[in-house]
DNA sequence: CATAGTCTCAGTATTACTACGTAAAAGCCT
DNA sequence: AGGCTTTTACGTAGTAATACTGAGACTATG
């Protein structure tokens, strides 16, 4: 592992998103830290990875919304291909959907764009030394997949509860006279409320509902 | 939120742990940090949430292990009825079931008891601010639960190939006739597969092949 | 070349699902 | 109490999926 004190070491930076200005004021708050030396950009994934396996960069701090490759992409290629390199997203979205995304993708950590300098500075020294960063936000949108935290966030479905229950079985994978045996009612009633859901959600097949139900965190893996 | 610089604002913290020689040393690195007080000391969780309550820290640094009461019911209560004081779990265990269960309680970040002391320090001011820590060891034991991390992983499904395809456009949600469209064969060619599918999954319904399509990274939400 | 495996298509009978309509009992809100 | 939503349930007709069986074509592989 690194040695510790975080000021006696350079970490070296690769900075790409798609905007010059976006660009260059985070290089500006960047080179003024002590440790940190922004050694390239990129505007895109693509020119990204390839500067990368130039320039072997600590760090790369990357947006997702990019044109040619996005970050998401790109943070897979750099997972798989250049492993040694730190991914860390900054983005402005708070949707957990990216930031599991990401996650998977093998991003080291996310912080939104509206972070103080300081926090970033933090978030890049993190996952420098092989932590993983998650901002705020981030990391409450996050955590609402593991459980409850707050909410359980279910989401507007639209859906009444009992609608909502009815999916869930057949998410799971049951046909409507095991749902209707499950819930002790009838099978007609099962199939008016898999009507009405379908109705609800614009869903054609059963198949579409299950996608919708994961989607939706109504059941789980 | 607070303002930006960790160096110019004090982050007041209890400590917990029951054991006393654990405690005086995290206490003498602590202290030694600029913008750090130790306000308090507990040697199980009901102390520190009766501690907690009385001094108001802004951070609590707890071991996981202690008799009474130990440090995941502890984070769970602070979650509960202390929710404005962020719970920092130091471990030695990097068992994920544990850091798991820590972030499930509520806690907001968990550091292996072999960081050092900027690393600790880092933790610390990014729990203050509303983020989430992990160190190294125990983000890679985390992550591990989000799907792949390293290889895609599609596993031994024992389909061909062509089963493979039919079987990724039924998990989108398309009926047999699309497919059959789609891949320019048959209905009763595309019936065929579904049925070889389900016999050599062992599933019955359409919606357990989603179910089981996404489970596999066939497709993805 | 023979055998195995895959991919293709089909017939038949049964079961499940869908679309649309109707409607009563239960619960909730005002 | 009256109105609203939800949940429950049924009918009928058509469409889709399933179970089971058989079979021709193509391609690897020993």
């Amino acid at each position: 592992m690194h040695e510790s004190s975080p000021e006696n070491t350079t970490i070296r930076i690769l900075l790409v998103d798609d905007h010059p200005l976006v660009l260059e004021g985070i290089s500006a708050r960047l080179e003024s830290e002590a440790g940190i030396q922004v050694i390239g950009q990129a505007s895109n994934g693509q020119e990204a990875l390839e500067l990368a396996a130039e320039l072997k960069p600590d760090v790369v701090l990357m947006d997702i919304s990019m044109p040619v490759m996005n970050g998401l992409e790109a943070a897979e290629h750099f997972h798989n291909d250049q492993p040694d390199v730190r991914v860390l997203i900054l983005s402005m979205h708070e949707n957990r959907e990216y930031i599991v995304k990401m996650i998977q993708s093998g991003a080291a950590g996310y912080v939104l764009k509206d972070v103080s300098s300081d926090e970033l500075l933090r978030a890049i020294q993190t996952v420098y030394q092989g932590g993983t960063y998650f901002s705020a936000g981030a990391s409450e949108a996050l955590f609402s997949e593991f459980g409850h935290s707050d909410q359980p966030e279910k989401a507007e479905t639209g859906l009444t509860k009992r609608e909502e229950t009815v999916l869930k079985l057949i998410a799971e994978g049951q046909v409507n006279k095991e749902i209707a045996r499950t819930l002790n009612i009838s099978v007609r009633t099962v199939e008016t409320h898999r009507q009405n859901i379908k109705q609800k959600l614009n869903i054609q097949t059963a198949a579409g509902l299950t996608k919708y139900a994961l989607e939706h965190n109504l059941i789980s893996l």
